[in-house]
DNA sequence: CTATGAATGGGACAGATGTCCTTTTCCGCA
DNA sequence: TGCGGAAAAGGACATCTGTCCCATTCATAG
């Protein structure tokens, strides 16, 4: 992690996301920039937190790690995305951890100084965003358990394809490996690659020199049917 | 639903509670006391809410409708529990449907009242419990995708037994049909008979007359391995 | 260019779970 | 008391998914 005390580029961030009218100059005022490469942690589960963090730029994951140290993927991120506020909200330590997939840029708040401040706006606005997750993971849990492994790849690899662009080679915009994905798709690595080696045949992905290359969003997005990582 | 309109019964619960620490008077005053009884629903998944609701006496469980018509069990609330918290802060309706396990009482203020509202320890207060809850649910994902059927069932049983007495007829202290049971837990009634035919066979629960007896509630705990509904 | 270990691709089989059906039990009512 | 429908119990079979293993391909150091 490389921090940026540059104020210009903390400025620019904060008017980017308009985050003038959500809190405080104060707070403002005591946000740091971070810029982490891809494949950098942000927090591990159970580790120490004492940051909030609002990502600004670039894109995370979200993932949990079992008592049998298994890991699940929870959903991805991006810009305008709060890190930590459940945390802070709780006392407790993170239960997920968070990795960059992208380079990304992040603001960050020490709790510290966000329990000293009554900033209402930004309460609510904190409270809104944890209220979302909650929301998204709500829904998540019916789908995850309700709904075979098949659907869950489509839903990851929609999450990975940016969209604008099919044909997207899957290899080029993140780095797991296919162990890695069955990981956070919570299957084994065997029964991802019979999924995937059926969505060749069904045209929906091709797989080539080890690559993978979305074909057709439709029918990936018929499979995920509504359920996304975002 | 009853609605008790007597200010003595109201102050009783919020002293019990000791919500007079957490939101100011004139909050306090906006409040409705509502009996409900078993059975009875207090919100439905895509229909209006309004109010808030704090669970002050009974017992509640929360669940998921999905798309297919399925419906999953999310958790079982206790006091003191929010209901229409997530939904106040986003706007959106609720995703999940709220029903009483048992006669229940809840106090309730309109969101309208609320939106008035900038008291700051209350905002932490809801806060912290839409955290948590987004604690659990996280964790249950996890949970739920990774963890056969025999485990939420465990899981399950223990939530509706009330672990002081072991031994407890489950027919007694639940309404649920076993195709209900089935549902709340993402899995068909088929297999759940099956578990439940291993779990006599293992002298976990005893099976007569249509009734369901909870043997070995250490068994249980064991299978259920941290994961609870609670 | 070749050797070597990592990553991928896939066969075989077992266990978990769903679907479809049939039989049995329970329970309220005529 | 007997009947009829609802709930429970369970058999048979198909599909989903995991585990174990081995062959193939790829990337990279030498």
């Amino acid at each position: 992690m490389r921090k940026i005390s540059d104020r210009t580029s903390i400025e620019h961030w904060v008017e980017k996301h308009g985050l003038r009218g959500i809190c405080g100059e104060a707070l403002i005022g005591a946000m740091s920039l971070c810029a982490y490469e891809k494949g950098e942690r942000i927090c591990s589960a159970g580790s120490e937190i004492d940051q909030l963090y609002l990502l600004v730029d670039g894109k995370l994951k979200v993932f949990s790690i079992l008592p049998n140290g298994k890991t699940i993927l929870l959903r991805f991120n991006e810009p305008l995305a709060l890190i930590g506020d459940a945390e802070w909200a709780t006392g407790q330590p993170p239960r997920c951890s968070v990795e960059c997939v992208e380079d990304s840029l992040l603001l960050s708040v020490a709790f510290a100084r966000l329990d000293a401040s009554n900033d209402v706006p930004w309460l609510r606005f904190v409270m809104k965003h944890i209220a979302n997750k909650l929301d998204t993971n709500s829904n998540a849990i019916g789908l995850n358990v309700l709904y075979p492994v098949e659907n869950r790849i489509a839903s990851y690899l929609l999450s990975v394809t940016t969209g604008e662009n099919p044909g997207v080679n899957v290899r080029e915009i993140q780095t797991s490996k296919l162990q890695e994905i069955a990981e956070l798709i919570g299957t084994s690595y065997r029964h991802l690659n019979r999924i995937l080696a059926k969505f060749a045949e069904d045209g929906i992905v091709e797989r080539r020199s080890g690559g993978l290359t979305v074909l057709d969003l439709g029918k990936l997005r018929k499979l995920a049917e509504g359920m996304l990582y975002n």
